[in-house]
DNA sequence: GTGAAAGCGCTAACAG
DNA sequence: CTGTTAGCGCTTTCAC
C-alpha cells in the first residue's frame, strides 16, 4: 500500500464541498441523498480513481461481507469443485471467500481458524481434516458468535450445522448393487471411522451386507486414510493376505485410483480378478480403464447449500437454528461393477 | 459479529491496570516490553479469549500480510495445483491469501480485482481469463501502487511481473519428438493466438515444423478455447475434413479429452488413427486409456515462485524492479506419442 | 520499560 | 436531503 496514493472520502468531498458522510452515503447508494448528489459524486469519484477501503468500511460498521473456508486439500477433485461452487454462489450473493487450506493437518487448521476469525469472517464453513479429534477451536468459535457450518466431514458439535451427503445410503446402494450382480465376497477399504464419511460409509456396507445375510470378513475392511497411497498399500495388505475378496468398495476415489495401481503392478485384472466401486466422482473415473462405476456426490449442490445457508443465518444471527443438511447422491456405472458375476466366471453356471 | 462479545486490547490492560499500547507490543513481542509483563499480558489475553482483530490492525498499520489471487477456474488440475502450492508457500511465509475465482470471464475478473484492491491486498497475482483483452484495470492496479504479478497466462504490460513456463520450447520439444517417430502430418489444437499461453505454443510448434522443413497445413491449425468442448468440437471439425493429420498436439490436457471423447465417438483408435499428445499434466493423463503422453508444468514451482516473488516485491516496495521468470517444462512419455509410425503402419514398410 | 495522544478511513446515530 | 459528532480496535510516534 503506498503511503499517499490512497484517494479517501475526503478527497472527494473537499473537492465537491460535501461532508464525507454524503459522500459515503451517495457511494453506496443510500437513499438519503438526492440522485444529482448521487451522481456527482460517483463521477468525481471515478475521475479520482477513489478505492474503497474495505479494511476501515468493515471496522466502523462491524460486518465484513466475508465468509471464511477451510477445507483439508484443494487439489483433490471433490474439493475443488465444491470450492468452485462455493465461490460462485458467495459471488452471486455479494460475499467475499476467504479460503484456506489444511492439508489434512489438525494443528494447521487452527491455526487458519484463528486466523480467519481474527479476519472477523462473518461465518465460517469447514470441512475438517482427517485428523482433527479435538473440539476446542470449535467450541471457540461457537462462544465467538461466529456461524459454523461444516461441510461433507463434520463434526457433532451443538450449536453447529452441517451439510453433507448421505453417506449411509450410497454406500448401501452401491453395495446393493455388487450383491446383486452376484458378488458376496466383499471387502472395503474404509478411510478412518473417527471421521464422520468414514464411519457411514462403513455403516451403509455393514447396512447392505447384513440385509442380506452376508457375513462380513475383518480382514477385508482395512483402516487407514483417505487418499491414493492408502489405496496402494491398503490392496497390498489384502493381496498379501492371499484371499481376496470379489468386490471392493474404496470410501473415495483416490483411494481407488491407488487400487487401481496396485491391481497392474501385481498384474491383476480388474473387473475379473477383483472388481471395484469407490465413493466420490471425479474426471478421472469417466477416463481411466476400465472406468469408474461409484457414488456421485453433487458438487455443485453441496457449495450452493452451504453458502445459502451461511448467508441465512448470518442474516438471522439473532434468531437462527442450527441445520443438518443432508444431500442425496446417485449411483454412475461404469465399466467396472457392471458385469453379472457369471460373466467373468462362466464356469459358475455350469454347475451340475 | 456478535455486539459485546469482542474482547479488545483495552479489556486486557484494564485487568492488568496497564495500558492498551503495553498490551499491543506485549503481544506482539515488542522488546519494548519486559519479559514479565510480556508473559502476563499473553497468559491475560488467552485466559480472556481474546482474539485480535486484524481489520483494525491493518487498518493503523496500513499493511494486510495478505496476497490476493485471481485465477480463471478453481476445479482445473493445473490451477488447483498451483493454488494450493500458493497457499503452502503462503501459509509458511505468514502471508494470508485472498483467493477469487473469475471463470473465464473478464468482467467478473475486474470485479474480483476491484474487491482485492479495497480489501487493501499488499499484491496481486493474476492469472488472466481466455477473453481478457482490456488492460485498464490492470494499469489502475499499478497506479495503486500495488505489485502485480502475472502467472501462467500474461499480459505484457510495463511495470508488471510474470511467472511462467517455456511454453514455446516446451512444445517445440514435444513436436520434435513426434517428427522423430516418423510424424509429419501434424495438426495443433491452439486454444486463442491472443493469449501469451496460445500464442507461445503455437509457435513452439511453428518452430518445430520449420526446423525439420515440415508444411504447416492451416486446415490442421483449429482456435476455439482451452477446455474439452474445444478439444471435441475441434476434433470433430477436423475429422469432417476428411483428412485427418497423423498427429495431433493440444494446447492443453482438457483439450485431449474433448479429442478422446471425439475419437471415441467415431470409432476411432489413438493412437493408430490418430496420435496425440497435450501441454500440460493432470491426474487424467495417467490413467486414461492410452495413457497420455504431455509436456509437465511443474506446478508446485510456479505456486511458490509466484509467491516468493510477490513477498520480496512487498518487503521491497520502493526499489523492486519488475522480473519475468521462466520456469522449464519436461516431457512426460506414456503410452500416446511412443510408437515409431512404421509399427502403427506395417504397409509402410513392406513398400518395394 | 511504559503510556498519552493522535489518527488510520469509514459508518451510525442523530440533528437540523 | 445534508452534516456533526463519535467512535470501530488497533498501531505509531514521542514523551516520560
Amino acid at each position: 500500500m503506498n503511503k499517499r496514493l490512497q484517494i479517501t472520502l475526503d478527497d472527494i468531498a473537499k473537492q465537491l464541498n460535501v461532508s464525507k458522510v454524503t459522500v459515503s452515503k451517495a457511494l453506496r447508494g443510500h437513499p438519503d441523498i438526492s440522485k444529482e448528489t448521487t451522481q456527482l459524486v460517483k463521477k468525481v469519484a471515478h475521475e479520482l480513481g477513489y478505492t474503497p477501503n474495505y479494511m476501515a468500511r468493515n471496522l466502523s460498521s462491524k460486518r465484513s461481507n466475508t465468509i471464511g473456508v477451510v477445507v483439508p486439500k484443494i487439489a483433490h477433485f471433490f474439493f475443488s469443485a465444491v470450492i468452485e461452487s462455493i465461490y460462485d454462489t458467495a459471488f452471486h450473493n455479494n460475499y467475499e471467500i476467504i479460503l484456506t487450506a489444511s492439508q489434512e493437518n489438525a494443528a494447521r487448521e487452527i491455526k487458519h481458524i484463528e486466523s480467519l476469525l481474527a479476519m472477523r469472517v462473518d461465518g465460517l464453513i469447514v470441512s475438517i481434516t482427517q485428523e482433527t479429534r479435538d473440539h476446542a477451536i470449535f467450541e471457540k468459535v461457537i462462544k465467538s458468535g461466529v456461524p459454523l457450518i461444516f461441510m461433507d466431514r463434520i463434526l457433532d458439535i451443538q450449536g453447529t450445522s452441517s451439510v453433507a451427503v448421505n453417506d449411509r445410503e450410497g454406500t448401501f446402494h452401491a453395495i446393493d448393487h455388487a450383491i446383486k450382480l452376484g458378488y458376496t465376497k466383499i471387502g472395503h477399504l474404509a478411510g478412518y471411522p473417527e471421521i464422520n464419511i468414514g464411519l457411514n460409509r462403513f455403516l451403509g456396507f455393514e447396512d447392505a451386507m447384513k440385509q442380506y445375510g452376508l457375513p462380513i470378513n475383518p480382514d477385508w475392511v482395512i483402516y487407514g486414510g483417505f487418499g491414493e497411497e492408502f489405496g496402494y498399500s491398503g490392496f497390498m495388505k489384502l493381496y498379501q493376505s492371499k484371499n481376496l475378496p470379489e468386490f471392493i468398495f474404496t470410501v473415495t476415489y483416490p483411494v481407488a485410483l491407488g487400487v487401481y495401481a496396485a491391481v497392474e503392478e501385481l498384474g491383476l485384472k480388474i473387473p475379473d480378478d477383483i472388481d471395484i466401486m469407490c465413493f466420490g466422482n471425479s474426471d478421472v473415473n469417466r477416463f481411466i480403464s476400465p472406468s469408474l462405476s461409484c457414488v456421485n456426490q453433487p458438487t455443485d449442490k453441496l457449495g450452493k447449500v452451504s453458502v445459502e445457508l451461511m448467508i441465512d443465518q448470518i442474516k438471522n444471527i439473532e434468531s437462527f437454528e442450527p441445520q443438518h443438511i443432508v444431500i442425496p447422491t446417485d449411483l454412475i456405472f461404469r465399466e467396472t461393477c457392471s458385469k453379472k458375476k457369471f460373466d467373468s466366471y462362466p464356469k459358475a453356471s455350469s454347475r451340475p
